[in-house]
DNA sequence: TTGCGGTCTGTTTTT
DNA sequence: CAGACCGCAA
């Protein structure tokens, strides 16, 4: 089956085809024929008779993964299959998973997501008595991710003098305390944050050499996609594991590092050389995607750049349209001239919705775009944002099934030890885990023992729960995820609560459970799938986002709506960039040091780049935000491209005796007939001094007083259960069903 | 213990 | 204009 290379690729792509053995790095411009070119490579190594399990390649995105698997599919067959290919985060998990007892976790770890983490920050500050203003749990997750991805522990965090100093002169010189009881947490739930995921593999390879040995030997051949994005930790995973054979080779492009608020360095890249000084380096520099007029904006635009490595991307197809610029008056008409603008295209040039995209810095955003495509019935879906497992019922489920597998897991038993309720409220789940920290044992041996920590009317509910919870256990330790979601999602009463609620949000509820079911039922049925069980599934869709599942299932074509950042590596015919304004796009938390605003404009230049044929820039001259008006100003990143590759419109003015922008303005409060209530006729106002007395004695039929009621008589007393319910017949409000224990009433 | 209604506060970007 | 959070009433 040998494959010529030189027909198929032009001579760098080839060369860094047939480079297999040794370091390599691949400097692909945007649009170069980058997966392609690793494509190719893996089908090379395959062809000269590399095993694919000695191959690993990594990615930043399960799409990606899932993409080049397929095209490696196309061209090499089933041995695809074999290789490792995946994002770093699910590579290691994967790893982790099979090694974590050596680090001292259940090999059922959890993996906390990102609400888990900044939930259980909160709960540490409120223990610490902080003031959760100045220690806001997104900014110490913000300072302790940082840590790991640099790989600072606990201790050295604590120690070193440079974070102390930035902590204290942030006033917020507990951080170290908190990282610290943060971790202790995670590791007595047995679970992992996204960042631990990397972090502990790097404490497991260097504390573990037999293992780094063994995976040493097993990835002969290390390639790693999206190089620029990687971060400290991420480098050295990497290092490690290609210090043996050192057959690595990686792909990157540093004009589109746009990750670094999330550690990502692009010193890894521009370092590269020296860990590998034999290193050989390949620079892909056409473009084959984009016309000739977008390319060189894009250059246009990269050039006010300091920090670069020179490269110089060419196109060698057509001229094409100049880039758009349209000015609108707000974000409304934003969206309005957009969707036309689509409308239009689609029409003239018979094109397909899927064939435009538009792009946005922010997620709130698409809210605008959102009603001008519907009022067009231009259909659209939106990538990322909040993603279906985010959802509130769908987390409830999940943190069941999390605690059936590992019961330590306490961000989960949180979310559903009283939920469907059970009568268990924060007071007694304080207790719980008060009791735990002073007896040193993990929650959920104090859950399941409640009755020796707590007297037995408390303690009841909670024991039953922990029984329920082991009864899911035995049940997920027979059956497949499937059959012991399915029997999880009825036994623990979900199902019932939200079959019971009939409003539309509700119904939908319903059916989100139902979804999350079949999609278990998919995930048990697929015949490749080897391990079928709960823990399996609840590993893999921890670290699958909604970028990664919403567009497969969708069906008909649809405009796609997302985030630049979300777009990176994807390609359309049309691309509209919206919201070309200062402080949204730079961003207003970028534009204070020079460092963020090149990453911002690195983040304009991956925009530019997403364009096949026609790119459009838009921007409003206002805005709504948080309800009301602000007016913007256009973006500076507009004045950097040469303006000879502009096509400046404006908003055709008004039509005569129209005024296209006086429907933002508009008002219809006024309008609307004020509602019109309920008043009580006639207000008791109790005596100044009122006193309730003991109500312990009631009797049927006794005449009491109520502070806001007023008059009445005791017609019914019911017991149930230690507490007593009286229903009153008041003179003035009618029948009222009240508790003794919390009423205030007046025998008289 | 629970639920409701009022107040406050926040917008980058994601594995 | 949300959603999260807090305090009070039942």
């Amino acid at each position: 089956m040998a494959l010529d290379y030189h027909a198929l690729l032009n001579p760098s792509q080839a060369a860094a085809v047939l480079q297999t053995e040794g370091p390599c790095m691949i400097i692909a411009g945007a649009g170069s024929g980058k997966t392609r070119v690793l494509t190719y490579r893996i089908a090379h190594l395959l062809e000269q008779g590399v095993d694919p399990f000695n191959i690993l390649a990594l990615t930043f995105t399960n799409k990606a993964a899932k993409e080049m698997r397929a095209r490696i599919e196309k061209v090499v067959g089933p041995a695809a299959k074999s290789l490792w290919m995946g994002t770093f985060h699910s590579v290691f998990a994967k790893i982790l998973r099979s090694e974590a007892e050596r680090i001292g976790f259940p090999r059922s770890f959890t993996i906390y997501d990102t609400q888990d983490s900044k939930t259980l920050i909160g709960q540490i500050v409120k223990e610490l008595e902080l003031d959760d203003k100045l220690y806001k749990a997104s900014t110490v997750l913000g300072r302790i991710s940082a840590a790991k991805n640099k790989l600072v522990s606990v201790a050295q965090y604590i120690n070193d003098p440079v974070i102390r100093q930035d902590d204290e002169a942030a006033l917020r010189p507990k951080i170290g305390v908190i990282y610290q009881q943060y971790q202790q947490r995670c590791f007595k739930a047995g679970a992992m944050d996204f960042d631990d995921l990397l972090y502990q593999t790097n404490v497991l390879f260097r504390d573990h050499p037999d293992i780094l040995n063994k995976y040493q030997n097993k990835f002969r051949f290390v390639m790693v996609d999206e190089y620029q994005d990687t971060n400290y930790s991420q480098y050295l995973i990497t290092r490690k594991l290609a210090a043996k054979e050192r057959n690595i080779c990686v792909v990157g492009d540093d004009a589109q590092s746009i990750y670094a608020f999330r550690g990502a360095d692009i010193s890894n890249i521009l370092n590269f050389e020296k860990d590998y000084p034999e290193l050989n380096v390949f620079k892909l520099e056409q473009n084959y995607r984009s016309t000739k007029n977008i390319v060189w904006a894009a250059n246009s635009v990269i050039k006010n750049n300091q920090a670069q490595l020179r490269k110089d991307v060419f196109s060698d197809n057509e001229t094409g349209h100049l880039i758009e610029v349209i000015k609108a008056a707000s974000d409304n008409e934003e969206g309005k001239l957009i969707a036309q603008s689509i409308y239009e295209d689609k029409m003239n040039l018979h094109l397909s919705y899927d064939h435009f995209a538009i792009l946005y810095r922010t997620n709130a955003q698409s809210r605008a775009m959102e009603e001008a495509l519907r009022k067009l019935n231009i259909r659209y879906k939106i990538v990322g944002g909040l993603s279906f497992y985010q959802r509130k019922e769908i987390k409830d489920l999940v943190a069941y099934l999390r605690l059936t597998v590992n019961p330590n897991d306490e961000q989960a038993l949180r979310r559903v030890i009283n939920y469907p309720k059970r009568g268990i409220g924060d007071t007694t789940i304080s207790k719980l885990i008060n009791s735990a920290e002073e007896s040193n044992h993990t929650i959920w041996e104090v859950v399941s023992n409640a009755d020796q920590f707590l007297p037995a009317r408390v303690s009841n509910p909670v024991v039953g729960f922990a029984e329920k919870i082991k009864s899911y256990t035995v049940v997920a330790g027979k059956e497949d995820a499937f059959e012991a979601a399915k029997f999880i999602a009825k036994n623990s009463g979900m199902i019932e609560e939200l079959y019971a609620d009939k409003s539309i949000e509700g119904l939908s509820r319903y059916e989100n459970i139902q979804e999350l079911l079949n999609g278990i039922k998919e995930y048990v049925d697929d015949p490749e799938r080897e391990d079928k069980s709960l823990g399996a599934f609840l590993q893999d869709i921890a670290l699958v986002t909604d970028a990664d599942t919403k567009d497969a299932q969708q069906d008909g074509e649809a405009v796609t709506l997302m985030t630049i950042h979300s777009a990176k590596g994807l390609e359309f015919r049309n691309v509209y960039i919206v919201g070309m304004e200062e402080n949204l796009f730079p961003s207003q938390m970028m534009i204070t040091s020079r460092a963020d605003l090149e990453e911002e404009r690195r983040l304009f230049y991956v925009a530019i780049t997403r364009a096949e044929k026609k790119l459009t820039l838009s921007y409003a001259t206002s805005r709504y935000q948080w309800g009301n008006l602000r007016s913007c100003e256009k973006s500076r990143f507009l004045d950097e491209i040469d303006p000879q590759y502009l096509n400046v419109k404006f908003a055709a003015g008004p039509a005569i005796g129209e005024s296209p922008v006086q429907h933002v303005f508009e008002r219809r409060s006024n309008l609307v007939a004020a509602p019109v209530r309920k008043t009580v006729p006639t207000k008791y106002v109790a005596p100044a001094d009122f006193q309730p007395s003991d109500t312990s004695n009631l009797q049927a039929g006794q005449r009491v007083e109520h502070a806001k009621f007023g008059f009445g008589k005791v017609a019914t007393l019911e017991k149930q259960n230690g507490t007593v319910k009286a229903i009153i017949q008041f003179e003035e409000v009618g029948e009222k069903t009240l508790l003794l224990s919390f009423a205030k009433l007046r025998v008289l």
